[in-house]
RNA sequence: GGAGAGAUGGCCGAGCGGUCGAAGGCGGCGCCCUGCUAAGGCGUUAUACGGGCUUAAACCCGUAUCGAGGGUUCGAAUCCCUCUCUCUCCGCCA
């Protein structure tokens, strides 16, 4: 099996050739995204790259053929010390050169890995989130008959969500779900899933939820943010801040089909984040915790029917939320709200009536070529003629949704007078039939 | 955790310091033969990067790649070191 420790070496973001054609343009769409990249290094630290590389692979040569000179002269017994001295030489002067050229590699794929993806002409330009653009809404507002209390008012009142008890166990965001409320949960990852694998045609997966560097690495998780995950002490592992990172390297290092395309996944997995630097914010509830549960879509897709796919997946999360008969809306996030490796992506939002706001419950990007580059996932059609090019497939992925926000918005929509909360239909039987949550 | 074995092309498998990008087989592709099929014959069959070239293909030249990274040597698939992974046995464990 190959394995992708080789990302110091030579698989990087950019192809460093249609970097070096496309400079100029490629910095121009990226400074409209806000970013950090140090162009001017870059640019000499390419160039400086491709003379050394030059230099490097004509003295091999010289190295090759006068090798092969000293072999035919001891073969024919005569004397070789003048052209192996001589290749001593150059063989000092490939290791001098070499040096220089594995430290320019390693700054070159280093700063490489922290270029953002391009943002797709469709994209609109903007700052953040403020600039990002509704694309639809559906269904009704709900129409509440008393004021909204928030989630965590009426999780604690009925006794399904604990937050004390999660403080003292493991800290502030943290929370545990008992009783209905923890059946709930599991209702609402079994309805997801059972959706997705049966109606919209994706495989379910249970992956792993600790991966390693270099797949961290192909989805673009490192090397710019390892401050947002968790890691272990011990050994070089950190704990999925989303199920897109295992199930993206499914295939990472693979020659896929290009019949079998597009290949789509489901994965139920409990997801890590740091939050570090969002002190603060969402503080209270289930919004914003360390650990929460996400069902994810994962697609990879041939190049010219993306963003067909990005559509359909869209389509599939909202699905969930349609099901739920919870109102939310979609926008296009603009250049300067995108995640690092997206080049197009979507927010569904759904409705919050104790915040009067639409919250994010999903986010479906499609990333192009930039994670299968990084991953080495290509694609070819499997004929075996000649000539045909393998080619980098399109990822693609899709919160379908985050659970606990799906619960959220369950609790906060469906809330009655009485302090009791009726179940959706479609939740029901996952429910053993329990129509409503009551005060037990 | 302890002891041992291993990793070579799409697959199987040889090679253990030069003539090796790598024998042989299988598979794939092309042509031939054959009424069809089967069998058979001949040939061909890795990828990436750089250059020849102003665009694309073809072709040619160069370099790299035998799990990964370093080292020894004029020269490494072959020798040495480190790492990763796989397998077997023992221990531990849901």
């Amino acid at each position: 099996m190959l394995d992708s420790s080789r990302f110091l070496g030579h698989v990087i973001m950019y192809d460093l050739r249609a970097l070096r054609d496309n400079f100029d343009a490629i910095r121009e769409q990226l400074g409209r995204r806000g970013a950090d990249v140090p162009w001017d290094r870059l640019r000499t630290l390419i160039e400086q790259r491709r003379t050394l590389t030059n230099q490097v692979e004509q003295l091999r040569h010289e190295l090759k053929k006068g090798s092969d000179e000293v072999a035919k002269l001891k073969r024919e017994n005569q004397s070789a010390d003048a052209s192996m001295t001589a290749m001593k030489d150059v063989g000092e002067r490939i290791k001098t050169i070499e040096d220089e050229l594995r430290a320019i590699e390693e700054t070159l794929t280093d700063l490489n890995l922290r270029i953002p993806n391009l943002p797709h002409a469709s994209v609109p330009a903007g700052k953040d989130a403020d600039d990002n653009k509704e694309a639809r809404r559906w269904g009704p507002l709900p129409a509440l008959r008393a004021p909204a209390k928030s989630h965590w008012e009426i999780g604690e009142a009925l006794g399904i969500l604990d937050f004390d008890r999660a403080a003292k166990i493991a800290g502030a965001r943290f929370a545990v779900l008992t009783g209905a409320g923890a059946r709930l949960e599991r209702a609402l990852i079994n309805y997801m899933l059972d959706l997705h694998t049966t109606q919209h045609g994706y495989r379910e997966v249970l992956p792993p939820f600790l991966v390693n560097r270099s797949s961290m690495t192909a989805t673009g998780q490192l090397p710019k943010f390892e401050e947002d995950l968790f890691r272990l002490r011990d050994e070089d592992y950190f704990l999925i801040p989303t199920a897109e990172v295992p199930v993206t390297n499914l295939h990472r290092d693979e020659t896929l089909t290009e019949s079998a395309l597009p290949i789509r996944y489901t994965a139920y997995t409990p997801c890590f984040r740091r939050e570090a630097g969002s002190y603060g914010k969402d503080t209270r509830g289930l919004i914003r915790l360390h650990q929460f549960n996400k069902v994810e879509l994962v697609s990879f897709a041939k190049p010219d029917q993306s963003y067909e796919e990005l559509e359909r997946l869209t389509g599939h999360a909202e699905a969930i939320l349609q099901g739920l008969g919870l109102h939310y809306r979609v926008v296009t996030l603009c250049t300067g709200d995108m995640g690092f490796s997206a080049a197009k992506t979507y927010d569904i939002e759904v409705w919050l009536p104790s915040q009067s706001h639409y919250r994010e419950i999903s986010s479906c990007s499609n990333f192009e070529g930039f994670q299968a580059r990084r991953a080495g996932i290509r694609y070819k059609d499997a004929s075996g003629k000649k000539g045909q090019r393998t080619e980098f497939v399109h990822t693609l992925n899709g919160s379908g949704l985050a659970v606990g926000r799906t619960l959220v918005a369950i609790l906060e929509n469906y809330q009655q007078p009485d302090g009791s909360v009726t179940i959706p239909d479609v939740l029901r039987h996952y429910m053993g039939g329990m129509e409503r949550i009551k005060k037990e």
